[in-house]
DNA sequence: CTGGTTATTTGCGTTAGATCAAACAAACGA
DNA sequence: TCGTTTGTTTGATCTAACGCAAATAACCAG
């Protein structure tokens, strides 16, 4: 399922925000506590529930983190990209992982088990400061969400969905930008609390308008300005 | 508007759990650096994007933290109570105050300037990590909003809406628990993403069941058993 | 006490979007 | 290659909940 990924190379991750303002000698510190691991498309990294072991960076891939419900339905709650950390259970005291996490595609991760938060906050403050810096934003996002899903119908929801993924796992191509890595109708349904039929519906409207190009698990945005104007409520 | 109160003993505060695990010295320290001040009902604690420059804590009353949105629509995202940290901006490095906090009663809170909070980093890191303690239970309860807004329909959105406003900031009565500040129909639909109207008609209901007993911006619950049913889907 | 303001209730028509159903299309494995 | 699986489209209902409207009820200020 995992193997052991070979050592890395401080400078390929010295500028990701996270390690801001630190020095190269602190970020090879870091980076030799952890593990590297490749894990496959499909790959779970932590499960719902699962008592939290361990906190995560993404080095290479996308993933997704969903919560599924009692009755069985699943909610999307964020898709990470390079750079970023997830899993964070430790930083906010929390034991169990509270939603699942699955690659996308094939990735590349390092892991660090839990008991290095705390010796990190000592030894490397900057990178907690840094971390909390974006779970603070996460925090923020999670608040816009609620408003959004109490205040806005679903055609600006999914206007909204699919701007943010643009913008967080899209690659400019020569005719717009392309979702890199596999989305299906249903997916952004769990993205946006609604159904597979109804985003299909409307993917439909703005391909033919010219607004994105669609195709079976494939977003192409073709003009994200008229999908921002729509986002807005236009 | 506001008139500083006299000074704060630490007996006072040292069973809330943000105090947890801490010397009485430690938290005289705390609460020597901060100061604390009444506020009237309807008084704003802070404004939605105005530069935050302090962060609180609950003393004495209730108070909700909302969102408004460009067109106008309010979302309440949350309310706090007795030895509840709020407006923590530095915590996650932010600017701004993501939303506006409003006395629901007169209250009496006190509040530290930005700055301590690195210091406290230092001076007193247990305070600070039982601070990220309350703010991770935050992030998770925001996640599971999102999840009961993107698959729970109206009915039992109120319910938990109710149930949890009967956790926390209920006092029992004779007959049952009631809700400890003016609640009214249209504040409900904020918490809930829906109308006045459907929230009165849901109310009308089950105070007809006998489940509980609603007047002029009153709620008292009677049977919390049964509500918690609701809110589950039966 | 009285008139005005604010909160609540309830009826009725409308509709966004879910649900049901069926056909179609792309990918995949044997 | 063909059959199966998985994803997508589109049409036809159906309904939860909204929007509107109008009546009532509680509170407040002068």
């Amino acid at each position: 399922m995992q193997k052991k990924a070979p050592k890395i190379d401080p400078s390929l991750v010295a500028d990701f925000p996270l390690f801001l303002d630190m020095e190269k000698e602190a970020i090879a510190d870091i980076l030799e506590k952890g593990t590297a691991k490749h894990y496959k498309k499909g790959d779970h990294f932590f499960d719902q529930f699962e008592p939290a072991t361990h906190f995560f960076l993404m080095l290479d891939g996308y993933l997704e983190v969903s919560k599924t419900t009692e009755d069985g339905s699943q909610v999307i709650m964020r898709h990470f990209g390079v750079g970023e950390l997830f899993g964070v259970a430790p930083a906010i005291a929390q034991k169990n992982y509270p939603a699942t996490s699955r690659a996308l595609v094939d990735c590349v991760a390092i892991l660090w088990d839990n008991k290095f938060w705390d010796s990190f906050l000592v030894e490397h403050p900057r990178f907690i400061q840094n971390a909390y810096k974006s779970i603070g934003e996460r925090l923020a996002q999670s608040q816009e969400r609620i408003v959004e899903m109490s205040t806005e119908q679903v055609e600006r929801r999914v206007a909204h969905a699919v701007m943010r993924l643009t913008h967080q796992c899209g690659v400019k191509t020569e005719q717009g930008i392309l979702i890199d890595f596999p989305v299906s109708r249903q997916d952004i349904a769990e993205m946006t609390g609604t159904t597979l039929h109804t985003v299909s519906r409307l993917f439909s409207a703005w391909s033919s308008k010219g607004l994105m190009q669609v195709g079976r698990q494939k977003i192409e945005v073709l003009e994200a300005h008229k999908l921002a104007l729509l986002a807005q409520g236009h």
